[in-house]
DNA sequence: CGCACATATTGATGAACGTCAATATTGGGG
DNA sequence: CCCCAATATTGACGTTCATCAATATGTGCG
């Protein structure tokens, strides 16, 4: 799409305030689209656990356990999560190891702050 | 539930690491509550333009006509915001002040780099 | 009082999501 | 070569969600 925003001049009825610049649809979306990955505790926990296992990383094996779901949904989980640039998945043998992108939390922090 | 999650001794099988201290189930649901929140771009959008609007505050009329939505559906993205714990409601008069509860978006993007 | 306006609530509908059971795929070892 | 273990994919099911039209609530004004 090639339009950009318009910020119409703001109608001066009674309350509305001029209109001010703020966050695109587009860019909304792709920062929304973070979020809803990070919107589900399970995932939640994937994240944490991944992050505090010593050397980073961690298999599936480790994260079904803990957490009471069926390996499937591990998986599932686990692919939003590295579709949504949080995770990097690395196999190795017969193992899959996924570990935190880094800096990916902090700039997904940095989401919030700018907007 | 008064049961702390419990970290069993890793089977020391093949690849899993030993179980280690991570979120747990009660609290990853507390933050994963405020995720769900942010996990629409029209309810970022919304606090787009109460963070930028002239004195931090924004009334409903502000805010329905730069989203392509009707009154009754940014009614009812600001109250999800507002029980987020995100924005702050006045209403004076006739109409509803928007405001960012100061220190929420910060405190949420710590969140995440305390996983 | 009663109208007009701003906002909130309700009910309905279609889409997206989380979960599991079943199955497919991939890689290592005898 | 065939079996087994680890992970991924598919299909189905119930739940949650975003949205709108219609309606309700509440507030200032004449």
């Amino acid at each position: 799409m090639t339009s950009l925003p318009l910020l119409e001049p703001a109608t001066d009825t009674a309350c509305c305030a001029p209109a001010v610049p703020s966050l695109g649809a587009a860019e909304a979306n792709d920062r929304a689209a973070v979020f809803k990955a990070l919107a589900d505790p399970n995932r939640l926990r994937l994240l944490s656990i991944v992050k505090n296992a010593q050397g980073g990383e961690a298999c599936v094996c480790d994260l079904t356990d803990p957490l009471d779901l069926t390996q499937p949904t591990v998986s599932h989980h686990l692919k939003i999560l590295v579709d949504a640039g949080l995770l990097h998945r690395e196999k190795r043998g017969t193992w899959a190891y996924f570990s935190l992108v880094p800096g990916a939390l902090e700039r997904t922090a940095g989401l919030l702050e700018s907007l």
